[in-house]
DNA sequence: GTTAGTCAAGGCAAT
DNA sequence: ATTGCCTTGACTAAC
């Protein structure tokens, strides 16, 4: 069975979330900025639920919340808890319905800091704003119900064992609920599922296998091998092994791999993940819950007949 | 109304 | 030591 996830917004549905720069809030006044700023995340949080009631009828399980949703919330100078926003209030309030929407219908709710959060960072400052960074995610996983907070170590500094070591030691300080909810994702520059395995076991970290980038950047695993392995470090979280798909935009034999297709190449799905009970597959595709729909649509056809 | 350029943040390879 | 690239899609400003 697969519970599959959609990723920060839709393609063709009437949803959209609303986002701002910094340069154009800064020529506004505080108290101006503040409107503006509570008007999105009043219109981003009743859009998430929204979205969360439109997922069933989609035929979709999971869904990665924008680490946009309340734009610019740690910027060092327009950044704002969410009590002085005028609509602080309503806003709460919309949580509250998102999370029980979101039990009710059964859906799992994932986040994804991007690039800029770097835990195993060298640099002091960029160690600093990657935690500030973590406590706003931990806000909206609490505010919306999400359990998953997946990272990417980050950069390598030419001494991966160095940085992996500086990682466990931060991780040993971090909030509990950061703790509880952090999973590792394997990349297409530095880390390999090989890499993030002793890591992910010893500090009971889930990983999230995301084989388009272990295709990218491979390592001695095959890909049954790091499924497997990937699944073993779900056990102790006891949620369904989490796993991302995507299929390279300029074909394999294309350059770069690295960039999502608008949709699925069917080949590219390990035929191994039919194995598993059950999976949670983040569909990375440009079109969004069309390339879901056409990939459910065209293994629903491929699938044998049960022996 | 349409469209092209722009956007807070890091890291890395090329120069 | 410095620059451009990676990659997203909505927003803004200019037409």
């Amino acid at each position: 069975m697969i519970d599959w996830g959609l990723c920060c917004l839709f393609l063709n549905e009437d949803l959209k979330f609303r986002t701002t720069r910094y340069s154009f809030l800064q020529k506004k006044s505080r108290l101006e900025q503040l409107a503006i700023l509570s008007g999105i995340c009043r219109d981003n949080s009743q859009t998430l639920l929204q979205t969360l009631q439109r997922l069933p009828a989609l035929n979709i399980q999971a869904f990665r919340i924008s680490s946009e949703l309340f734009p610019l919330y740690t910027h060092p100078d327009a950044g704002y808890p969410l009590h002085q926003l005028p609509d602080g209030e309503e806003i709460l309030q919309n949580f509250a319905e998102c999370r029980a929407v979101a039990k009710r219908l059964s859906i799992r709710l994932s986040l994804h800091p991007d690039q800029f959060v770097v835990l195993v960072s060298p640099h002091e400052a960029v160690l600093k704003s990657s935690l500030a960074e973590l406590e706003y995610q931990l806000v909206l996983a609490e505010l919306s119900g999400a359990e998953e907070i997946n990272l990417h170590l980050g950069g390598s500094y030419g001494d991966k064992a160095a940085a992996m070591a500086r990682f466990e030691k931060v991780f040993a300080g971090l909030p509990e609920g950061l703790q509880q909810r952090l999973t590792l994702e394997n990349d297409d520059v530095s880390y390999t599922v090989s890499d993030l395995l002793p890591i992910c076991r010893h500090l009971q970290i889930p990983l999230v296998y995301d084989v388009h980038h272990h295709r990218c950047l491979p390592d001695e695993l095959t890909i049954p091998e790091a499924s497997q392995a990937a699944a073993e470090t779900w056990k102790s979280r006891k949620i369904p092994p989490h796993f991302h798909l995507s299929s390279p935009k300029n074909s394999w034999s294309g350059t770069p791999l690295r960039s999502h297709a608008d949709y699925i190449d069917p080949e590219d799905f390990p035929s191994c993940w039919h194995d598993f009970d059950r999976l949670c597959i983040d569909v990375e595709a440009k079109a969004k819950e069309l390339a879901i729909a056409k990939l459910q649509k065209k293994m629903a056809h491929q699938a044998k007949p049960a022996k």
